[in-house]
DNA sequence: ATGGCTGATGAAATCAGA
């Protein structure tokens, strides 16, 4: 028995249905986490989703921007949905599966789409980045995530777009991109609080050592972005300790960045067996 | 050398992403 947990930013759901498609025969996930879905409960591509043998979708959206989305092969046993900062964002729902779903306990997988932050690394100066700030502060003091992570009757994942590339081998110039928010090391520093507060365990610099390079984000704004390859890893797959070591294979469907109409990142699958 | 692009909204131009 095993299962295969994706997630991927795919900014914007109703306009990469195509793709999802793609996605989700490639990498045959049995969990699929969406970030940037753009897309408000009431006018969500159910049917489609269905069709590709999903019968079980959670839902935290919002019209316009921000939103994620978590499908399922297995059935629910429990959904939440987490708000931090006071600003009605939907970026946070998490979804709890049986232990029939393979991994003998029940699992509980959180997904997350933390702030972009902005331009300016300040948050005297830049209210986003003050915000991405206060917003890994308040998942990192999150009692429910803590639980989560402590219970050890439960297996538990924190998936997303966490918008932060916190290794040097993450981004493609360290030096250049010190100053550049996703890399500074006060956000990086946050990050390692967060991860810290689980303990939770980045499986997937498990999979990649940290000596290589490893992204899933490449800009639009680059004509060809295989050709510098100027990416950054801002997506990420954690484990709670019980888990993590099994974590049989990872995939980052790079290929996925040189689709028609693609996404500007990348899915990550993660199958624990 | 990051921003030259992309998407949502709403019907043109602006905001946001990172």
């Amino acid at each position: 028995m095993s299962l295969t947990v994706c997630t991927w930013n795919i900014n914007s759901v109703r306009i990469r249905l195509p793709i999802v498609r793609e996605v989700v025969e490639r990498l045959k996930p049995d969990v699929l986490c969406l970030q940037e879905t753009k897309c408000q409960d009431d006018k969500f591509p159910l049917n489609a989703i269905r069709d590709m043998g999903f019968e079980h979708i959670a839902l935290n959206g919002q019209k316009g921007w921000h939103g994620v989305a978590t499908f399922s092969r297995h059935p629910f046993v429990d959904i939440g949905r987490g708000e931090f900062c006071g600003k009605g964002d939907a970026r946070h729902v998490s979804v709890t599966l049986g232990p029939e779903a393979g991994l003998g306990k029940p699992v509980t997988v959180h997904n997350f789409y933390v702030p972009a932050g902005g331009d300016v690394p300040d948050p005297e100066l830049n209210p986003k980045f003050a915000h991405k700030l206060s917003f890994l502060d308040e998942v990192t003091a999150w009692p429910t995530l803590r639980a989560d992570a402590a219970d050890p009757d439960r297996h538990a994942v924190v998936v997303g777009d966490l918008n932060i590339a916190p290794l040097e081998t993450d981004v493609w110039s360290h030096r250049q991109l010190l100053t550049v928010v996703s890399h500074t090391p006060v956000e990086v520093e946050k990050l390692g609080a967060f991860q810290a507060s689980g303990p939770w365990v980045d499986v997937m610099r498990d999979m990649v050592p940290p000596a290589e390079k490893l992204f899933t984000w490449w800009s639009y704004r680059s004509p060809d972005p295989t050709v510098n390859d100027r990416g950054r890893r801002l997506d990420h797959v954690w484990a709670s300790r019980s888990l993590a070591p099994r974590a049989r294979a990872m995939t980052v469907l790079k290929e996925a960045r040189s689709w028609q109409k693609p996404s500007d990142h990348v899915p990550v699958a993660l199958t624990f067996g």
